[in-house]
DNA sequence: CGGAGTTTTGATCCTCGTCAATCCGCGTGG
DNA sequence: CCACGCGGATTGACGAGGATCAAAACTCCG
C-alpha cells in the first residue's frame, strides 16, 4: 500500500508489530480485521485435525491479509519474520470504501492477482510432480528481471518445512529433491536459505514438466 | 447476478448460447471479456504442455468468469451443458463501475468467496488421501439445507474424467473409490450421474480425515 | 565448544498411477 | 427386435513415486 492515493488510511489504521513465530490470525475466528503488511514476511496455511498442514500462501510487503468475504477467517496468519502491519476493523469496511473508492478498487485488483497465483498453485498441487514442483517454486522466487541471466541468487524467507507444506511435499522429499538439482548442476546451495540458480534453463523445463 | 440492482447491465451487456461442450475462453487469449454465467454450467482448467490437466473451478448460473486482472486469461472455460451467458468488454468494465458501483462490490464478493473455495482446494489437493478427496468433493455438492437428513442425493453434471481432473487423480482411483464407498454403504449410485448419500457421518468424517 | 534444531541421507512401505481387459449403457442400423 | 459399436465406467495386475520411520550430519548461536 506504498501509494500516495491511500496515504490517509494510515489514519484510521492501528499500527502493530508482530514478533517472528507469532499467529496473528486464526483460522476459523471471527473475522473482525483486515491487514495490510507493511514489512516483513508470513505464512498463511490451513489444518487438518490430525495436524497435516497445508500453505495457502506467502505474504510480503504491500499484501493485504483478511480479504475473505466470510465472518471468519479460512486460514491462520504467522509471522515468518518480524512483522509490521496496520489493522483496520472490517466493521468499517464499508465506510472506508465510502471515503476511499481507490481502496476498493485495489482490493479487487489484489484478489484477482491472488486467485490466479492460487489456480496455478492448483494446477501443481494437482498434477506435478515434486521435481517440477520444486522448480517452479524456484522459478518463482525469482524476480522477472533476472530472469535472462543465469545464477540468479533465491532467498527463502522459510525453512524446508514451509516450502515442503506450501508444495504438499514432506521435507525429506523436498530435501532430495533439491539434492538432485544440485547433482544435476542446476542449482548450488551455499546455506539453506540462499539457492543460486546455475541452469535456468533446465529448471524452466522441469517447472513445465518437459524433461 | 439475478439482481434488481444490476438488472440496468443486462442493457449493455451481449447474450450468448455456448452449446455443450464448447470452449469460450482460453487460457493464455487476450482478456477481452468477462462474463456472467446465466444458466447451464461450465469447469474451468489448466493444462500442462503433456496434457496433464487440473480443473480449477466449476461455474453455475449467477457466477461471473474471467475476473482475472491480467492481460490474459489464467485458464480455459468450457460448456459442461448448454449455457447461456452474457458477456462484457473488459475494456468497459472501468466505465461500468462507474455507472454501477454496486456492480464492483459484488465482483469483490464474488472474488473473496472464491478464493476461500481455491484455499480449501489446495488443502484438498496438497495435503488429502484419494478418499478423502472423494468424500470432500461429494458433500460440497449437497445443499447445506440437506444436510442433516441422510440420503442427500447429489447430481454430478460431469464425467469421472472431469471429477478425477478435480481432484487429481485418475478416473481409475475415482471410480475404485466410489466403489469402496458403496461397499461400506456409504454412497448408493442409480445411474452414474445420481449418487446418494446414505451414511451422512461416516461421509463427514471420511472428509476431515477421522477416519 | 556445545547443543538444539534443521537438514540430509538411507531403508522400507504403501498409496495411487499406469497399462490392459472387461463391462455397461445407449443409440444406430440392419 | 436384436446385433453392433462407441464412449464412459469398472475392475485387475503391477510398478513407481513419494511417504514414513530412523539415523546421521550439518548450521546456527550462544
Amino acid at each position: 500500500m506504498i501509494d500516495a492515493d491511500l496515504s490517509q488510511l494510515a489514519t484510521v489504521a492501528h499500527w502493530c508489530r508482530i514478533p517472528k513465530g507469532h499467529i496473528f490470525l486464526a483460522e476459523g475466528d471471527p473475522a473482525q480485521n483486515f491487514f495490510n503488511l507493511n514489512r516483513g514476511n508470513a505464512k498463511l496455511f490451513k489444518n487438518l485435525p490430525d495436524g497435516r498442514r497445508q500453505i495457502v500462501g506467502f505474504v510480503a510487503a504491500g499484501d493485504f491479509i483478511g480479504l475473505a468475504a466470510n465472518n471468519r477467517y479460512s486460514f491462520t496468519a504467522e509471522a515468518l519474520t518480524d512483522v509490521r502491519l496496520c489493522r483496520f476493523d472490517r466493521a468499517e469496511l464499508r465506510a472506508l470504501f465510502m471515503e476511499f473508492p481507490i481502496l476498493e478498487r485495489r482490493l479487487l485488483e489484489a484478489a484477482s492477482r491472488e486467485l490466479v497465483v492460487a489456480q496455478a498453485q492448483m494446477l501443481l498441487l494437482g498434477r506435478k510432480s515434486a521435481m517440477e514442483r520444486l522448480a517452479t517454486f524456484l522459478l518463482n522466487g525469482t524476480t522477472s528481471q533476472g530472469s535472462r541471466r543465469n545464477h540468479t541468487v533465491v532467498t527463502l524467507p522459510m525453512p524446508r518445512s514451509d516450502v515442503a507444506d506450501y508444495l504438499g511435499l514432506t521435507i525429506e522429499t523436498v530435501s532430495r529433491t533439491l539434492t538432485t538439482l544440485k547433482q544435476r548442476h542446476v542449482i548450488e546451495i551455499s546455506c539453506d536459505y540462499h539457492i543460486s540458480i546455475t541452469d535456468r534453463l533446465t529448471l524452466t523445463n522441469l517447472a513445465a514438466g518437459l524433461s
